[in-house]
RNA sequence: UGGGGUAUCGCCAAGCGGUAAGGCACUAGUUUUUGGUACUGGUAUUCGGGGGUUCGAAUCCCUCUACCCCAUCCA
């Protein structure tokens, strides 16, 4: 499916296969979970494609779920639309669509077993009560008095809540967790509110609804969800995510959450409350206008599924907050519409152009398919002596890289005659109405014996037979990149032909639904608006148009871009305490450490220490630079993610180490691979180091023809080397490296490859 | 008492200590009865800044900076 030639996988893609490697889980189960309160964008596109397609790729399955736990947000017509998009996109989901509703007596339980543990509790304080207990960001909060309550009681009241004996907001249950923790989504957060109201699904026979945190987990479980993928926001949820399950003890396979960054396309808005509000405001048609980023926009406009799926595929998937080019989007619906639909001819701003010499009519058979597209199939094509063509098409005073029609230049038109100007014909205000010209006879389109050579070929159509149509031009909806509101509104974003012409074969044909007309763009039959007495069509996109990006650039020559560079601003470092002073000095001045490493050490003080014990207790000592450099780096790493005590080495291996790298009896990069090892399995270094036998070899008499193999194997980077291009110093040492599993001596093979290559 | 993320070309994005992938955009040329398509080239001495470790750093360590997310009884 992945066409993308590169093997490089999507992080997302590397932890499905690493976790089905380790047979972690038997299949790998994905599942799109929207909450049916608004109509599907090319956001949640992107997380269908991500969801589906990592099941499609690694033969799992992917669920639909209605994530309906807000009863008053919620309706059906927005699940309808959901399945439409899914659907439409070519995918399918396993089984019937889900709800979370389905599963709301399975959540109560789970709720009250939550209780019988002790781990939640019914709370009764208000809403300004409990924000205000809750803290702040830079403050600890504090719990409700409520949270004394015992579990009888707790259970009794939960269950009065769940029989509707209280108004909605008298109580919630939360879970006891720990109102300090510093992720503020730690503090004891609600499980379960009241809420009277109709479920539209669900009805009546809930009152009480549980909240996200606590349903989207145990949904996830309760499906056999192996991974959870969600967006970037939901990072801070991830550590309730894992409490609700581990505290319930549900085990593995147990679902994990896994974030990413959501799409944003530049000119457009994404989030509902502004897609609700262009929508509402009267801005746009409707849910489905054309200019909308959604689902059913696209659709309306024209784009193809295929060329979404491309577009999803191209834009790949990371955890940085970015903002990708509509260009790129662009891209990908022409890239698909090219092979794909006929070429017609459509005239939108049209000029009426007499042939004087042309006498009757006739019918020309032109093809619907250029002939780099492998598609077969053409049309009649009425020509007579009057006919229309674009307005643009034609120049009185043109620059000099102008190609069209000109008072002295030719012009082909496409599928008939090459005609030259003869006269133009204004109104009384100099505006042109029409131009006289005339065709040479012998240079019919395929028959051309004519010798006349022209720079371009022009669309028409005759007049007599021409269709009139509607043509919808769309531009993008906000001017801005970044649009903050409707105060950033493209104005120019609609523009409506009423009276654009068409060759009749489009209209009574029907060869397809999209087209391209020629020079113009790609366009698409209006699903709804369009009938045979009134056609209708909508641009999809436009061509790439290399000459209005010409005018358009020399219009706007001097909009000089200052390109300025960042300044960066050193912020001020924090002052060391006295004693870390007093240590740092005495690694400085006593040890002769440098001073950056000093500084490490001096301002962590299990390195410090660390450091400390292993100068102290090595036997024989190491040189204390060296000591210092391995713990503030090595070590210090460790020792980030891990306690003290969890570490398996101790302070006198890494002394003993690096008196290994002192004396030479390994390099610094075997170093680096041993101490991996004893990170791993705590064993002394001396010992790895003699059962992998990984002494260094620095004798230049053995390195140096396995340089002279790697110099053959590759002449062509012993040339570009010679040419100068030093940096394939690098290439060679480690080839090298690689040939004598990392036991060559780097220093003695880099003066020896540098010496052969001169 | 703050925490969690992120930073590689104009825009996306690979890369996980050994030659800075790829796509879009841009650009030059070839072909062309679409100023389209296709094809062939050109586009990062450098990876947010500064230090350090290393023979060798986008990758490891320290530090600074910028941006995003979190204090809904929304999801």
């Amino acid at each position: 499916m992945s066409k993308s030639s590169s093997d490089s996988k999507d992080f997302l893609r590397t932890i499905v296969e690493q976790d089905l490697k380790s047979s972690k889980y038997a299949e790998v189960v994905t599942r799109f979970p929207p909450e049916p309160n608004g109509f599907p964008h090319i956001g949640h596109a992107k997380s269908i494609c991500i969801n589906f397609g990592i099941a499609d790729d690694y033969a799992g399955h992917c669920n639909l779920r209605m994530d309906d736990t807000n009863p008053t947000t919620e309706d059906t017509k927005y699940v309808e639309a959901l399945k439409d998009a899914i659907e439409w996109l070519g995918f399918e989901w396993e089984g019937n669509v889900r709800f979370t509703s389905d599963y709301f007596p399975k959540i109560y339980d789970y709720a009250v077993e939550l209780i019988k543990m002790g781990k939640a509790y019914v709370d009764s304080t208000d809403e300004e009560e409990m924000r205000e207990l809750r803290g702040t960001v830079k403050e600890a909060g504090r719990r409700s008095k409520y949270a004394e309550r015992s579990i009888e009681e707790n259970l009794d009241l939960f269950e009065k809540m769940k029989n509707g004996e209280f108004k909605d907001g008298e109580h919630v249950l939360r879970a006891k967790i720990d109102m300090t923790a510093a992720n503020m989504k730690m503090r004891d957060p609600l499980l379960y509110r009241i809420r009277h109201a109709h479920h539209f699904r669900a009805g009546d026979a809930w009152c009480i609804y549980p909240m996200y945190d606590f349903a989207h987990g145990l949904s996830d479980y309760i499906e056999g969800v192996s991974h959870s993928i969600c967006t970037l926001e939901f990072e801070n949820n991830r550590d309730i995510y894992n409490w609700v399950l581990d505290t319930l003890g549900l085990t593995l396979p147990r679902p994990y959450q896994h974030e990413f960054a959501r799409l944003g396309i530049n000119y457009t808005v994404m989030s509902k409350r502004k897609l609700l509000e262009l929508v509402d405001g009267g801005q746009v048609s409707g849910w489905d206008d054309p200019r909308l980023p959604t689902i059913a926009g696209y659709k309306r406009r024209g784009y193809t599924p295929e060329s979404i799926l491309s577009f999803c595929d191209g834009i790949g998937i990371a955890k940085a907050n970015s903002m990708v080019d509509v260009a790129q989007l662009e891209f990908s619906i022409r890239d698909d519409l090219n092979t794909k639909v006929p070429r017609v001819m459509c005239v939108l701003d049209p000029l009426k152009v007499t042939i004087g010499n042309y006498e009757g009519s006739e019918e020309l058979d032109a093809s619907y398919y250029p002939d780099d597209v492998p598609k077969e199939g053409s049309r009649i094509l009425p020509f007579s002596k009057e006919i229309y063509i674009e307005r643009d098409d034609f120049m009185e005073n043109p620059p000099k890289d102008y190609f069209r029609l000109t008072p002295k230049q030719a012009v082909r038109l496409k599928h008939a005659y090459i005609i030259t100007f003869k006269e133009v014909i204004k109104d009384a205000d100099g505006k042109i109405v029409e131009i006289k010209a005339v065709y040479h006879p012998e240079s019919k389109s395929g028959l051309d014996t004519s010798g006349i050579k022209v720079k371009s070929a022009i669309q028409w159509v005759e007049a007599k037979t021409a269709k009139r149509v509607e043509v919808r031009l769309y531009d993008r909806l906000f001017k801005e990149e970044a649009p903050e509101g409707v105060e950033d509104i493209n104005p120019d974003s609609l523009k409506v032909i009423k009276n654009a012409l068409i060759e009749p074969a489009v209209i009574t044909d029907k060869p397809d639904v999209r087209f391209q007309f020629e020079r113009q763009g790609y366009f698409y039959a209006d699903p709804i608006d369009y009938t045979d007495e009134k056609p209708v069509f909508n641009k999809i996109v436009g061509l790439k148009d290399s000459w209005n990006k010409k005018e358009k650039k020399k219009a706007k020559e001097s909009t000089s871009k200052s390109q300025e560079k960042k300044v960066q601003i050193d912020g001020e470092v924090v002052p060391m305490s006295e004693v870390q002073q007093k240590l740092y000095d005495k690694y400085t001045t006593e040890l002769g450490l440098n001073s950056e490493v000093a500084n490490t050490l001096a301002r962590d003080e299990t390195l410090s220490n660390f450091y400390y014990e292993s100068l102290n207790l090595s036997e024989p000592s190491p040189n204390p630079v060296g000591l210092a450099n391995m713990v503030s780096n090595e070590v210090a790493r460790e020792l980030k993610e891990k306690s003290l005590d969890a570490l398996k080495f101790n302070p006198i291996q890494i002394g003993a180490l690096t008196k290994m790298v002192e004396n030479e009896i390994i390099s610094s990069k075997i170093a680096k691979q041993v101490f991996e090892e004893m990170v791993k399995t705590g064993e002394n270094p001396t010992q790895i180091v003699e059962d992998k036998g990984l002494v260094q070899i620095s004798d230049p008499s053995k390195i140096a023809p396995i340089i002279d193999e790697v110099m053959e194997k590759n002449p062509d980077n012993v040339a570009k080397f010679r040419a100068g291009n030093t940096k394939l110093l690098g290439f060679f040492v480690g080839q090298v490296l690689k040939a004598t599993g990392g036991k060559a001596n780097p220093k003695v093979v880099n003066t020896l490859v540098n010496e052969k290559l001169k």
